[in-house]
DNA sequence: AAAGCATGTGTCGTAGCTCGATATATCGAC
DNA sequence: GTCGATATATCGAGCTACGACACATGCTTT
């Protein structure tokens, strides 16, 4: 299983990127990140709905109640325009990370001071 | 500047990661990464030395005081070999972690569920 | 029909973390 | 002597993850 420090910094990309393929509803991206990563990042009910309703706070998702007749009653999310830019955002931010500790990672890397 | 939640998940990789490049002092730290991320990553004191202090404390570094004569004191850290192990287990989370977000930032990415 | 399980959303409390602020001390430059 | 850079350290406010718990519904099995 991933660190604590690591479930935290990938849930809100990783939540805003999912949104970003269509709108799904808050056990349905339990259940996407669970396959997506074989079965390893497990998100919890007290660590995924918190975290939508910060997100729908900050005014990057938008919800929806919806009760088709015969299912149970779910809340659909999608993005926002603003979750829309704080996506690409959050991915530069990554990215930008990730190239940081690939640098480190390297072998042979001398340092100035 | 980088997110709280990424500054988290990054400090303790790449504290284990430029200790694997031999032994640096607290202060030491903080000046690498400011320039190896180009100004971007600024720890501060706040947040480096309470982490050093728990990487002690969970064995995975150990540190000694020095003052050569004319110097300031510093206390030079160094990673055990419980300390390398680990750093090549953040580092492997972390690569596993990325792939799952790069999976989720496919543009025509389609789900099972 | 009753029991069990997956589905679906939610809150609470504990524990842990970051980081701004603050403290202390030394060295070199002007 | 004063200032800024160097060097280490602690404290407290505020935020977060997540296990535990709560509650309700739909389907399947006995």
């Amino acid at each position: 299983m991933f660190s604590k420090p690591l479930m935290s910094a990938s849930a809100k990309p990783a939540v805003l990127a999912i949104l970003a393929h269509g709108e799904a509803y808050g056990y349905q991206l339990i259940q996407r990140m669970k396959h997506l990563s074989g079965g390893q990042l497990a998100w919890t009910p007290g660590t995924l709905y918190p975290l939508l309703h910060r997100l729908e706070t900050e005014g990057l998702i938008a919800s929806e109640w919806r009760q088709p007749s015969g299912e149970r009653r779910r809340k659909y999310y999608r993005l926002t325009p603003l979750g829309e830019a704080q996506r690409a955002h959050e991915k530069q931010q990554w990215m930008q990370m990730h190239a940081v500790l690939l640098t480190l990672w390297q072998p042979n890397l001398s340092f100035d001071t």
